[in-house]
DNA sequence: CTGATGACCAAAAAAGTATTTTAGTCAGTT
DNA sequence: AACTGACTAAAATACTTTTTTGGTCATCAG
């Protein structure tokens, strides 16, 4: 059996469950059976158990998303499936939305890191599909850090931010939104 | 002497200096030479001093705003000055910048529901903008308040959030590229 | 009489202190 | 050699005391 995953995902189970802050190493310690100590011999500190629970995470979107690519050729196609697909996937996530909160309640500053480089991830990978589609001519020639980075935004706004004071949209109407905003354009 | 907007200069004044929370009655008194006793003559507690002041804010920003329609016949025109001039003026707004800071470090309450409505009330004004637009065909047919939320999500994610990790961008470039993703579309 | 005031007060915030919890270590066990 | 959990310094929390502050109102000046 690989303690250090079951380290992982013991500690994993925890932070979802209670926070970052929340969680204390005998807890993690005794949800994954094992004395305090072990976790020391896999990871050099909670920040890094946490760090290295987001990578993982980080690669698990990846592959859902290279996934995505697959069955899709266009960008556009791509680009819409693969949103729909980071949503769904943020809100089974239960531990990016607990964290979340945490960063929201309590400034927790390596909270605030770990979401960071979550973002940064995020719009890495998307950079890299819209330089792909900008050499295609698939779309226009543009910034593709910038690009990425509000595009991502857009959803982030889109499915966290307009809920504040309205109605939450529906999954498919923030695709669509971002398609006439993004992809189209409002000039008539 | 106008003995309300006096209180009201003097507690703009001391909120741009030190913040909402950290201002206190007898330093407005203080600093608008006038009674403790006598604020409570024009506002009935703290938060309504605020609000009164957030309210000329809008005031000011909606006469800024209204001076450039007049220059600019198209809406695109017309929208690109616009936020120029609004992101000037909230440049120029040390309050505003001020407010933000506490927002982020405290999380105070009154300042939220301050900031929050400040928000509405400029996306309300975009709205109404678009809305005309849209009836003139200036531009496609679209949700108006959503469209008007996502454009001034789209500035604060520009001017505010891209600059966390990144240079920040200088203010044409910002108008520009608002222009490229909202107007024209990446559609080639 | 009236608009203005600042001493006053309850309530809240801050500072200070005691107590508990916890991240991380390491001597000892298996 | 891999693992453990009692141990500790440091941090978080709970509790207490002191100070500050929003808001009131009896009094005052004009």
């Amino acid at each position: 059996m690989d303690r250090k995953q079951l380290i992982m995902d013991a500690a994993a189970q925890s932070f979802s469950q209670f926070g970052y802050k929340a969680t204390t190493m005998d807890q993690v310690s005794k949800i994954a059976r094992v004395g305090k100590g072990t976790i020391y011999l896999y990871f050099s500190n909670k920040e890094e158990l946490l760090q290295e629970i987001m990578n993982n995470v980080v690669h698990e979107m990846h592959v859902v998303a290279l996934k995505t690519i697959e069955e899709n050729q266009s960008f556009i196609d791509y680009f819409h499936e693969a949103v729909q697909g980071m949503l769904k996937f943020r809100e089974q996530h239960e531990l990016i939305i607990k964290l979340s909160q945490e960063l929201k309640d309590f400034g927790t500053p390596v909270v605030y890191e770990v979401l960071q480089s979550l973002e940064e991830a995020i719009c890495f990978f998307i950079e890299e599909k819209i330089a792909h589609a900008i050499k295609k001519k698939e779309i226009k020639d543009c910034d593709p850090k910038i690009t990425a980075f509000l595009m991502f935004k857009m959803y982030i706004n889109l499915v966290n931010d307009w809920k504040v004071r309205h109605q939450p949209l529906p999954k498919d109407q923030v695709a669509a939104l971002i398609n006439l905003y993004f992809i189209e354009g409002l000039a008539p």
